[in-house]
DNA sequence: CGCGTTCTTGACTAGAATCAATGCATGTGG
DNA sequence: CCACATGCATTGATTCTAGTCAAGAACGCG
């Protein structure tokens, strides 16, 4: 690897969650022990059920972290981009990944095998408690989806998947904030427990309403605040 | 504390995943950090979005995990029996309870607070990967409860729920499995993302089918293999 | 330009929520 | 020990959200 190269991924792991408060030392450590992978777009990082064997943190790209039924059905879980850790949990726990990975556009992460990583953490108990602070963060996401899921209608679901989704990979135009992610009618459904056609229905409902404009698999929000007042279920004023 | 009451905790203790292959050194110099801690049914250990200031380890009792909506509903995440940790995540990640811990029966707890907490996983690192797997565990769980949430019936979901709460507090009686726990309608549905009616109507259809018996926030199961069926979605034979 | 996706829209249906009335247990106090 | 209050459970009627199915339009790519 280049030095420039070690420089960014040095850098960029300073500013990852799961190596916050790490000494140079612990730092450069840990990226000792890493290597280098790269995962085409389409391609898998990892499958669902697969023994888990290490964990990655995303240096460039895109990742979608989905489940599959037994009957087939797809949910979405998380979308994830650079700085976000994958697998980080089930790659202490010798278990299998509860879900797949996929690359949605070509990405470059850091790949930590079981043994290394165990033998990091016993070492630096600092990175096994990040881990664990991490992992309650998602943790914690999980659980409101969950509730979400439970106790809320389609549109408020939709509404809140979109703002997140604005949060992690909004990019600002003229236009208002793009979703900067091929992301389809299906994609939206399987992340909020509903199907295509209702996702289009309402999508559509927006646009008349002139809250977004869409494309195919784009989307970009116009009135981020008025998808906050259906998301919140705020009176309109 | 008496003695036999330090030695039955040590041995609880040994048993909780959380201390799993500790040393009885490891296990000592935990108990010696944690206090003994009662709370009465219908009391609360913590309250959602209270500050994170301790975790606990259930000695006896039963403890119900739940979230409250901002609109009021309620929905129940989890119950927790005897060797079971709560709070674990949080306690670590200095931040807010993400639901809100009350005792269904009268429980006995042991209590760690944040500062020996930390000290105890620095020291042992063990335990804090021993944290992290339990988590693992516990995500793993929450993802197919989603899953389910976002993909099946509600028949399914409450099926589903009866075998669960049979494997955690299920107690074998000469008339099937009796779930000894005081669970309403209500909370049922709080669990599968329901409403008390739906669940009434369902419990009632498998009595008829002779699948269960039920009572006033009684339920036993006489055939698991039906509901198995049910939950599964397996053809009837 | 033709082809495969993705998206839209309409008609219909079904599963489940909501509302309302009533029936049962359980525990309480006279 | 009975009358009553209270909370839990059942059931029916109704409504409505969202799923299903089908057909066709729009888009982007080779």
């Amino acid at each position: 690897m280049q030095a420039s190269t070690v420089r960014e991924h040095l850098e960029l792991l300073s500013r990852s969650p799961l190596f916050r408060d790490a000494s140079q030392s612990e730092l450069e450590a840990a990226l000792k022990v890493a290597r280098h992978y790269e995962v085409a777009r389409g391609e898998f990082f990892f499958h669902q059920d697969e023994p888990a064997v290490a964990f990655y943190v995303i240096v460039e790209g895109q990742v979608r972290l989905s489940q599959l039924t037994p009957e087939g059905h797809q949910v979405i879980i998380h979308f994830m981009g650079p700085g976000d850790g994958m697998g980080i949990i089930v790659a202490l726990s010798n278990t299998t990944y509860p879900l797949s990975a996929e690359a949605v556009s070509d990405t470059v992460a850091l790949r930590w095998g079981y043994e290394p990583t165990i033998r990091l953490m016993e070492q630096y108990p600092r990175l096994a408690l990040n881990g664990l602070r991490l992992v309650a963060g998602r943790f914690h996401e999980l659980q409101n989806r969950y509730r979400e899921l439970a106790t809320e209608r389609v549109e408020r679901r939709v509404a809140r998947a979109l703002l997140r989704l604005a949060r992690q990979t909004g990019k600002r135009t003229e236009e208002g904030v793009l979703l900067n992610l091929a992301l389809s009618r299906q994609d939206l459904g399987e992340m909020t427990g509903t199907t295509l056609y209702t996702v289009s229905r309402i999508l559509s409902g927006w646009e008349q309403d002139g809250l977004i404009t869409t494309g195919r698999e784009r989307i970009t929000i116009r009135e981020p605040h008025g998808l906050v007042i259906i998301a919140e279920d705020l009176p309109l004023d």
